[in-house]
DNA sequence: TATATTTGCATCGTGAACGATATAAACAAA
DNA sequence: TTTGTTTATATCGTTCACGATGCAAATATA
């Protein structure tokens, strides 16, 4: 018994986890005080990047599905954020485009990346050590999202 | 506008986001085969490491607060996995306790360290490297919850 | 000892996540 | 053209996460 597998310290799963969580949170006084919360954050991302995207493309871009992000925007809608309209070459899909509060914000927010960047720096994370943690977070990214599309 | 700041991709917490819910994804079906879900493994992790502790240490260990753990710890009592008593010492602690059940889903987990473990080696992610990862995710750890501590 | 504060847990409300399922539009095949 | 399949989105139910708040037991202070 009590394997040294299952000890939660060797657990890489928990760790991510943990700073994922941990680091949300450090986004939320941030972006409560714009009335938003992170995943809101990261639809206006994509949406300042391009406007008018389609639900299934925010979607694609998140990585989560589409009964996550749907009721997503329809909050952020209600909020003035973004509007939805149906699509004319395609009445199946959901264009959503940012309306000019949902513009402004990126402004508004724009010190938001450096605030929360600067609040993970320390000696294990370094300006210099932070493209090498990129490396290996695309690659679980990658390997795991190849997994799934092989089992859809 | 269209600052790279903002840019998906230069975003750490999106790939700790993303590679969280996908790992998290990944033992979702070994998990639901034992009608367990990802955050009650956790709390089993943490359980078979040393059973009977308050739901404020079990708290503490995964980080969470008691308002997540309360009613989490309750579903896998009405599963018959735990159980839950009065502190004698201290009567507004809860003490929870494995029940066989709950002892007897070690020995059938067994095989899901390795089975999830071996699901995220790719050219990016490999035994040599996991050490280093370890090390920058609990820099950020160590980071965040010593400036959450600072503003309780 | 009486009162104030802290601590441990619980309840409530809101917003994700996601599996399962539904619906309508687009497209393919018969 | 009719039928079948895929695609895009939406709805529903369950389980987290977590801020805010409540309550009772323990502890500190007056």
């Amino acid at each position: 018994m009590a394997a040294e597998e299952f000890f939660l310290d060797n657990q890489l799963c928990f760790r991510l986890y943990t700073a994922s969580r941990l680091l949300t949170q450090a986004y939320h006084p941030l972006l409560s005080a714009k009335g938003l919360t992170y995943p809101q954050y990261l639809v206006l991302l994509v949406l300042w990047e391009k406007d008018a995207q389609p639900v299934n493309d925010i979607a694609k871009r998140l990585m989560l599905e589409t009964n996550t992000v749907t009721p997503l925007i329809k909050r952020m809608e209600a909020e003035g954020i973004l509007n939805r309209r149906k699509g004319e070459k395609d009445a199946r899909q959901m264009i959503v485009s940012l309306t000019p509060k949902g513009k402004r914000l990126q402004n508004e927010l724009r010190d938001v990346p450096a605030t929360v960047g600067s609040a993970v720096l320390c000696k294990e994370v370094t300006p210099e050590s932070v493209p090498g943690l990129f490396v290996a977070l695309d690659g679980i990214i990658g390997q795991l999202s190849k997994s799934k599309l092989a089992n859809p």
